[in-house]
DNA sequence: GTCTATAAAAGGATAGAC
DNA sequence: GTCTATCCTTTTATAGAC
């Protein structure tokens, strides 16, 4: 089921675009990296474009198994797992020298003026991912103030993720990464209600939960 | 001075290169916008890349002019200034319908291998652009707790901004640049020291100056 | 410095045999 | 489904007159 020729497309094309990004990835290049002829490309897929969109939608139906679920992989506390899907970008981006870690990111600020196909999944990406973040705040309950908009962190867990990325890329140095994890992680500190950490009396004078 | 050829060369560079991206301007288009005719593009650069390795010297050189000094006029509070500008890129995104804001960061992702002078050049301007960010941090000086690394926190700005960019871009809804930006200003306010201004039970879980 | 014409290569995509 | 050969367009860059 996986080496089949339009798998193999599909993944060298995951590959590609990623590496040296879609407008810089030539088809004589995706025919030669997966070791395809010319005609078999366009019996599967109208075009490049079609092929960007089933790499796009391989990258959003699989999020939970190849990206959440490894992450995750014994880890029960909510605010951990957010941490630790950070601690996975970090990884790839330490994997491949500071060049590569979220190939969506990538391909959302390349394409200046995507078709609305194309931009619909790159936002659906973006939408999956946050929702997975959602849902480790509602997780998280009352120890996360009950002021805090959390589909808005969420967003902001992405937000950081995806500056902090282009920036470890340019310099090709993962503490730029590393530094606004840091602040990320101190500013969770700073809206969870850690109660147990606190003194009694400051945790009584703190609202219900 | 300003119409020259080469300058209108180099003005027209900055707004294809913003707007469609580096690779997916041609020379052609940039004959065509800048109404030059090949010969003499060929007289002033080398070639396109060295187009862009001016472009991006322009974009840091007048970095105080074109954006710092308008997005401040007026404005004296550090921190305010630190808004001030965020608000600069959430109107640059307004006026060009959720499609352009930062156009360095847009070079930095797309340019996947860019060679070494090419990088040199975004990450000179990333630095610049946290530098100005960190002069407003030192100038908060004790209003910032002691303990907040100040050029991490700078770094973590341009972290937000342009993560922030990305998905306003990727949605062409500007929300979710305002959303990013009001939890970088509650992270700001959990870090000054504005004691009055802060919830009480913030207040109250804080350790002493 | 600027012009037109054009080279030389690379781009996406197709045709038609097998 | 796969193959080779090839078409047509666009690309960057150059040549040489003015």
């Amino acid at each position: 089921m996986l080496h089949t020729t339009r798998q193999r497309l599909i993944s060298t094309a995951m590959q590609l675009f990623h590496e040296k990004g879609y407008t810089s990835t030539s088809v004589a290049d995706l025919l030669k990296a997966a070791d395809v002829s010319s005609g078999s490309l366009y019996n599967f897929f109208p075009g490049k474009r079609e092929l960007l969109l089933a790499v796009l939608e391989v990258y959003r139906n699989r999020m939970r198994e190849t990206l959440l679920d490894p992450a995750w992989r014994g880890v029960s506390d909510p605010i951990e797992k957010i941490f630790r899907l950070l601690e996975t970008y970090r990884e790839m981006l330490v994997e491949t020298d500071g060049i590569y870690a979220c190939p969506v990111g990538s391909l959302a600020l390349e394409l200046h003026a995507p078709d609305p196909t194309i931009r619909d999944q790159l936002g659906a990406y973006f939408t999956a991912w946050t929702d997975a973040i959602h849902g480790c705040l509602i997780e998280a309950g009352s120890r996360l103030r009950v002021s805090v908009d959390r589909l808005g962190l969420a967003e902001f867990v992405l937000t950081t993720m995806e500056g902090a990325v282009m920036q470890a890329r340019t310099f090709r140095d993962v503490g730029y990464f590393d530094r606004a994890v840091d602040h990320l992680r101190n500013y969770f500190d700073l809206l969870l209600y850690d109660r147990a950490a606190l003194p009694a009396h400051v945790r009584q004078a703190l609202p219900g939960r």
